[in-house]
DNA sequence: TGCTATATTTTCGAAAACGAACATTGGCGT
DNA sequence: ACGCCAATGTTCGTTTTCGAAAATATAGCA
């Protein structure tokens, strides 16, 4: 094996695992510590890895698309939204999860419940969920979106329409003080409304952030919502909807 | 912070990142390094994580699902092949993807291409694919199968029915000596001949231990196919079929 | 063949990380 | 207040890993 080839085979191994110590490494390629050890720093100079004592791992420079810094924002806070959502779910319902961070954190959350049936357009959500035996995962047809594995599209909308859930768990993008739902991506919000449409109880999962943010697409209405899961109690404007509504909050 | 919050932030953070030096913990968790090392024995006593000379990363248990095996049986052999059939696609090109631990490494063989468009009912390779910006990734609709994330069912097949492709890669669980295209799983086998019968040029990728497996499900036959890449020459009855039918043979 | 460049192994002292033992801190119940 | 116990910090001798340098192996080329 060149050089080369093993520097590949280097670079693949700590891919999948994550991390490599350098035994490891050296019964992977057969040669001496002292050549990996080499390589590892070859590797971790060019930036393909990181070098810590005793092996090499994933590149640091990895954690920092904006979708993984998006997702490590706010992570405690959403942590307990995830979590009180995720009380909230009965074992063996059926649920729809739409794309975001928050629904994302939600979804690990739900791995320790029983029986769901699942429908998503979460490419992530769905490769979290499939792994547990007794769940059934469904997954919405359409483009996958390559910043946060988003499924959008038409065919996503006709897709869902097929569906009729017990729950459907939503993220959002913004509030604003009327109650209006926002979004950046005008195919996303079709979806979002096609779930809002054929979902018994909405449970809309956000944390106080949002109620400051503004987005450009109206996504629909926070009275189309059974249920508010938030970090904060919202501006005293949003908690008058939530009364005249009969919206549920929940405070996590 | 005590000592349990602690142990979830540390197991939080190497879940995130993969792996986590001593000095990084100290500096998250700003505790003595020998604390660290005391959380961390704990940690990988009790399982959760692996212990490494210099921090703690991903538990290994974690590689050992059956499906996380099955690719890296033949790991060598089946990289040549993926090399090879990723050298037979141009940029720019659209094809299908469908199941299988070689069509996954396909993908990532395909990272350096441009402007791809795919259609895939693998739920990995879609993940993997769409992290490129310039490539367009549609994946099936359907039912999320656990144990390799491949999406199956009726849906699927509808859906992969509305393309044309270019290109399908398809990889097989076995091919008998007449010929016949092999598979264990009936619903997989629908959708494998819906992209068969939606593509220009059919490439079929399979190493040589795909000639010795029984497998119950008829797929299709080996005519079908335009172009079949091995890690060697086929058994000759095969050899014989792959003449008689004018299909490439492409040795990796 | 002999020369040169590159890759690899071997060797060895320095630096880092390790674990054990001991000291300190901060609840918690009596 | 007192002692108890668990958690953490501190110290120190031991083990592991590191990287530089020298020796060896390999390949290409005149």
């Amino acid at each position: 094996m060149n050089q080369t080839q093993r520097h590949e085979k280097i670079v693949a191994l700590i891919k999948l695992h994550g991390f490599m110590s350098i035994d490891d490494l050296v019964s992977a390629c057969e040669v001496t510590p002292q050549t990996i050890r080499r390589d590892l720093n070859q590797l971790a100079e060019s930036g393909v890895v990181s070098r810590y004592h005793g092996g090499a791992g994933l590149n640091r420079s990895w954690e920092n698309t904006p979708y993984q810094e998006r997702k490590t924002q706010n992570r405690e806070v959403k942590e307990k939204i995830a979590e009180a959502v995720a009380g909230m779910i009965p074992n063996g319902a059926s649920l729809f999860i739409n794309i975001g961070t928050t629904t994302e954190l939600i979804a690990t959350k739900l791995l320790n419940h029983k029986n769901l049936h699942v429908v998503t357009n979460n490419i992530h959500v769905a490769t979290i969920l499939s792994a547990k035996e007794d769940f059934s995962v469904i997954i919405a047809a359409g483009e996958v979106r390559y910043r946060d594995g988003g499924i959008i599209g038409e065919a996503t909308c006709d897709f869902i329409s097929q569906f009729r859930m017990d729950y459907g768990i939503i993220g959002i993008s913004g509030i604003s003080s009327d109650g209006a739902l926002l979004d950046f991506d005008f195919r996303e919000v079709k979806v979002s409304q096609a779930i809002l449409e054929h979902t018994q109880h909405v449970i809309l999962a956000a944390d106080y952030s949002k109620f400051e943010r503004r987005a450009m697409v109206e996504q629909g209405h926070i009275s189309q919502v059974d249920c508010l899961v938030c970090d904060k109690v919202p501006p005293p404007s949003i908690s008058e909807i939530i009364k005249e509504n009969n919206i549920t909050f929940v405070k996590a």
